[in-house]
DNA sequence: AACTACTCCTGGAGGC
DNA sequence: TGCCTCCAGGAGTAGT
């Protein structure tokens, strides 16, 4: 499921492959994803720049529209240029690979190059406006949304105070809270616990100062890393083997990295959720470790 | 106000 | 091989 990482890879190389482009021709497969404009309209615009709010990736045209596209759950992009060759990314299926239109095929945009791309979206929770750039800034504006994790100070103080409106909320639904922290999903909650140590059903009011700067921090080394090294891989509910990240979500069962305990996998907000018994204990942290927050 | 549960949705995996 | 059931979860919303 995409989250901050897999948009921001995809941002980056579309940017490089479509600023410039002209948009030749549009196939809405799948009318809902269009929440408001006109898709067929999009024939003619030229791409300017490609940004990234948050999990939105926003298409900024040379008319001064934006296509502002949010690929929720399991939206991915594949993007075919003129020599065959293909970029890829957001959710790993189909397989990058597959032959295109496929069955899941949401919307195709042809690029005057004669390039081709193509959103397909399994669970067609992904969802596209089309609108003047005012409108679209203003969308943006609205959403409910704490500092980027990846480009934002992630100010411990102002987090703290916080986390002290979900006094017994679970941590990890807090994490998931875009209104917290933007960017951060069920994959890299789950990673960033685990580097942080803390149990993900720990109350969020129950956090020491100290926890919260390491999980701040670890949640910014999380999501760095998968930017910079390849998005996390997990395909069905499993983690790709070989793969450096995650290295505790979708491995039940696996050794733990830390001390090779077998990893657990529960439910927590309504999300699986996996994390090592040993190295993320359910109970505060040691009595040494200052105080919890009140 | 904080928190939980439900709702969209469908391909793929696993059981028999 | 072919049914059938279950599972995956971002984010909005309704209910407690």
């Amino acid at each position: 499921m995409p989250e901050l990482p897999e948009v921001e890879t995809l941002r980056r190389g579309l940017a490089e492959r479509l600023v410039g482009r002209t948009i030749a021709a549009v196939e809405v497969r799948l009318p809902k994803l269009f929440v408001q404009g006109d898709p067929t309209t999009l024939v003619g615009k030229q791409v300017a720049a490609i940004r990234r709010v948050a999990k939105f990736l926003v298409w900024e045209f040379a008319d001064d529209w934006s296509l502002v596209l949010h690929l929720n759950l399991t939206g991915q992009i594949i993007l075919q240029l003129p020599d065959g060759t293909r970029f890829a990314g957001g959710h790993p299926i189909p397989a990058f690979t597959v032959p295109l239109p496929h069955k899941t095929t949401r919307l195709l945009l042809t690029l005057d190059d004669g390039s081709w791309l193509a959103l397909d979206d399994v669970r067609t929770f992904a969802r596209a406006w089309l609108l003047p750039r005012p409108a679209a800034e203003a969308f943006l504006a609205a959403q409910r949304r704490g500092p980027d994790a990846l480009l934002d100070p992630l100010d411990p103080a102002t987090l703290s105070q916080q986390l002290r409106r979900h006094k017994r909320a679970p941590i990890k639904a807090v994490l998931l809270d875009q209104a917290f922290l933007a960017g951060v999903g069920n994959i890299y909650a789950d990673e960033a616990l685990f580097g942080a140590g803390i149990h993900p059903a720990r109350p969020a009011g129950d956090l020491s100062e100290t926890e919260v700067v390491r999980l701040l921090a670890e949640v910014r080394a999380v999501v760095q890393l998968a930017v910079q090294e390849g998005v996390a891989r997990v395909r069905n509910g499993r983690a790709v083997p070989g793969a450096q990240l995650p290295r505790v979500h979708a491995r039940r069962g696996e050794p733990c990295p830390r001390c090779r305990q077998p990893i657990v996998k529960t439910v927590v907000a309504q999300r699986g959720t996996y994390f090592c018994p040993v190295c993320q204990p359910l109970e505060a942290a040691s009595p040494n470790s200052t105080t919890a927050i009140r």
